[in-house]
DNA sequence: GCTATTACCTAGACAGACAATGCATGGAGC
DNA sequence: GCTCCATGCATTGTCTGTCTAGGTAATAGC
């Protein structure tokens, strides 16, 4: 994966997953993946540090919990992260409309 | 614009404007800024730089004129431009897709 | 004992976009 | 004559986000 363009919608992606119920680090990454079809395997070096940043400014919280020997750390969705959710949904939908307009694609929803 | 999105996406648009005809810096940023509805505004910072490296990279080649007392720098696409320009839009479809797959937007061609 | 999978984490490298700045010309307004 | 703005090229330094590459540790299967 060469790819440049995740800058910035990784975080998005990763809330957009959290806004479906607490999950955790590694079952993230599987979610995104399915989710994409297949397209985005997030990188732990990416992941953590992004997870770490989200709850630093409040938009995740975390809890631990202990999985048939394993232990895991859930994060959950804060109601500022729901919030900068929305914000991102719509700034993401506004670069794709502007991106599409220089190419000159022409999209709609379905 | 704090707009961490554009990233791997300029030199997309910068082709494609190319891929028109020949141009100049600073038309290049009119054509962008025009095309997107107004949404992106390059910065010298960001185009000269990647100009350059598309010419280091035989993507581009250019040549100088004179208008007007000013001096331009026309770039236009080489074939190995196209072929780019082809690959990075077909690679902009798919993380389109798959971003919207994840954030559970049904995009079609109208 | 070895390996794969699950699960967490971090340090450092790297790339790309930006702000700031510089230089130069021509035309409009005062 | 002077200043300001638009045009037009370019570079430097900074910031930030992603990735590579490593580390720890438990369980299950061979």
């Amino acid at each position: 994966m060469d790819n440049k363009l995740l800058t910035g919608t990784l975080e998005m992606m990763m809330l957009e997953v959290l806004s479906q119920g607490p999950s955790y680090g590694y079952e993230i990454v599987q979610t995104v993946l399915s989710r994409s079809g297949g397209h985005f395997e997030l990188k732990e070096g990416s992941l953590y540090p992004a997870l770490h940043r989200l709850e630093r400014q409040k938009l995740l919280g975390s809890y631990w919990t202990e999985h048939e020997g394993r232990r895991r750390k859930y994060y959950k969705l804060t109601a500022a992260g729901r919030k900068a959710l929305d914000a991102k949904r719509t700034e993401w939908k506004a670069f794709a409309t502007g991106v599409n307009g220089v190419l000159g694609i022409e999209y709609g929803l379905v």
